[in-house]
DNA sequence: AGTAGAATGTGTAGTTTTCACACTAACAGT
DNA sequence: ACTGTTAGTGTGAAAACTACACATTCTACT
């Protein structure tokens, strides 16, 4: 077994990614259950060790194609958690990110350190392990700074093709409150994301036009 | 000589400090000149290897006091740099901060790996050693974010107690425009983070209100 | 075919916030 | 006392934001 030398001791670094998703009109966080100690059969963010020859956004790119088999538009570095005794194991200095990714995209994979992979609302997530409670709190935090300064950070949640209606549920949920219909429309046309399509959504209602990401 | 093996490769991890001080009206930049290859003699940011027992910002500090003299009020974690090649000696991956420190309280001290440490004004800063010049760059854009959110973030660079004036010269140093100085005053009043004192600064012209941070 | 139900889509007025702007006040030095 | 210098103060116009109500258009059912 090769080993690897140094002269001064040296922190493992990982990236935990917390990874979203929209199902149902609802955020949903993507967990692997922990298949050895410590925190055997948690629930924890997924996530690993960065490799030699990658930085530290490839890490979480590759980790989230991993356990996920979607190639994330866009990730976003938030937070380091660099407690010393973070993990029991020895000094891991974790790079957290965001990524949101297409629920129709998705296909869960078991990763090598997970038994297994689920989809959760927030109200399902119980305690997780490590600090990745923290880790979480972080996130969510950021991405709703994130989506006041640009409704348009929600898109990759989205299908190629969405309703206005489904946009305003999204924005919602990551601010926690309600917005007026119009004023959101407002909003979202004049920032220039969004290109209306030919296209309508049909169903036992008027129909609604559909648009895309510009 | 003892050494630190692993069963995977690890990366040195590191903090660089972007450390901003104001003097005479303008920010100035601590920059330490480096005394061994590679880049010996470039300017380079301070910085140095993070310890087995504390956090990443404890490092930062640590840093920051080693080269300053200045326990700095609050430092803020802001990038991470980590291309693989971004150290010639090996894997480095750096934790970029940002700490703005009182021009007084500096005590520069040359520190292990720095043959002398100096104040550089932006317009006197040539191109830096490894990819310091992308962190500084970096520092820069994220501080004038965060001033423009709160101009109060500038305080820790004023004495004890300063006049609105320089508050508002600082301001417009780092956002780079010049801004209404009525606008201004009410600006920072109505924040409430700012406290009025009972003495003046004095000069040939009418005395100026001192103010302290609340 | 007619009707009920459901979600879409649209304009405006009141309020708040932002921005631009000019003069008087008080001191030091001569 | 006179001059130069910076401090300190209020208002009006424009822009941005917020709140709010009703007609439209489809499906499904009777």
């Amino acid at each position: 077994m090769t080993t690897f030398c140094y002269a001064y001791p040296r922190p493992a670094v990982a990236t935990d990614i917390v990874i979203l998703s929209l199902d149902d009109g609802a955020l949903r966080l993507l967990l692997v259950r922990r298949g050895a100690d410590p925190f055997g059969d948690w629930w924890a963010l997924p996530g690993g060790f960065l490799q030699e020859t990658e930085d530290l956004d490839a890490c979480a790119r590759r980790e989230t194609e991993e356990e996920t088999g979607v190639r994330p538009g866009r990730i976003l570095q938030f937070a380091n958690f660099s407690h010393p005794d973070r993990d029991p194991r020895g000094r891991v200095i974790s790079v957290a990110y965001l990524a949101l990714v297409r629920a129709g995209e998705v296909r869960l994979q078991a990763g090598t350190d997970a038994a297994e992979a689920d989809w959760r609302t927030f109200s399902e997530v119980g305690t997780l392990a490590f600090d990745h409670g923290d880790i979480l709190a972080a996130a969510l935090s950021r991405l709703a700074t994130e989506v006041r300064a640009d409704p348009g950070f929600l898109l990759p949640l989205l299908p190629p093709a969405f309703t206005l209606a489904r946009l305003q549920a999204a924005y919602e949920a990551t601010i926690g409150r309600p917005v007026d219909k119009r004023n959101f429309r407002k909003l979202v046309e004049e920032s220039g994301s969004l290109r209306a399509l030919d296209d309508f959504e049909r169903g036992p209602h008027r129909p609604a036009r559909l648009y895309a990401p510009r």
